[in-house]
DNA sequence: TTGCAGATCATCT
DNA sequence: GATGATCTGCAAG
């Protein structure tokens, strides 16, 4: 019988002054933020500790890559503080974070966080048990835990009763060791494969790899 | 611990 | 028809 976590809404949510800004930027910012995810009564979530920032047209490993906008990413076109879920592989789900400003496509991928709340429900939604250290783990994996899919793309991020928000929580996690490195699996990118566009909180357990893998 | 192959399908060319 | 902002299990070292 597992022992259920309380439930912490206790944190500022971002507004969208606070998403109207470059995605390497926001990519900082997120680090050591609180993700939440409602589904009715139920709340899963953690802290970020790892994101990847995806700067617009002139970026070759996004998918808005020379301006290109089609139906799968017209999200990104949208208006800071919505979300990007796109589908890949066949059967996985990315979440980002759209930002900057309307009709400029920049968003930041969440690839990792702690799980801190819905321990239980993300197990069963992952179909564990699993090591928690593998529960949130990598974009995918994150969208499965949480439940994310394409109904919640274009949705906003809110307060702490809309379905996705993201904010400080009230005891914020030290930041100060969010580092750079080289961005997950975009080798075809050419030189902007080489830029140093991921943020992980050095470290951290819960990464999906460790920065000098 | 590391590396590879297979899964599986929306999206784009 | 090819590809991919991935994950998993298994085999090899």
């Amino acid at each position: 019988m597992p022992t259920p976590e309380p439930v912490r809404t206790d944190f500022r949510p971002l507004t969208q002054a606070d998403f109207a800004v470059p995605a390497h930027l926001l990519a900082r910012r997120l680090i050591g933020c609180l993700l939440l995810v409602r589904d009715g009564p139920d709340v899963a979530g953690g802290i970020i500790v790892e994101t990847e920032a995806y700067l617009g047209i002139h970026d070759r490993a996004s998918h808005a890559f020379a301006g290109r906008r089609t139906a799968r990413n017209q999200s990104m076109y949208g208006p800071p503080g919505l979300a990007y879920v796109y589908f890949t592989y066949g059967m996985h789900h990315c979440l980002n974070v759209v930002c900057a400003d309307v009709n400029v496509p920049a968003a930041v991928l969440i690839r990792a966080i702690q799980p801190t709340v819905g321990l239980h429900l993300m197990q069963t939604r992952r179909q564990g048990p699993l090591p928690e250290r593998r529960l949130c783990a990598g974009p995918g994996r994150l969208c499965q835990a949480l439940g994310i899919s394409l109904v919640d793309d274009g949705r906003r991020f809110g307060g702490s009763r809309s379905r996705l928000s993201v904010g400080m929580p009230d005891v914020k996690m030290d930041n100060s060791r969010a580092i750079r490195t080289t961005r997950i699996g975009v080798d075809y990118a050419g030189s902007w494969a080489s830029r140093p566009l991921r943020w992980v909180l050095a470290g951290s357990p819960w990464l999906s790899r460790s920065p000098h893998s």
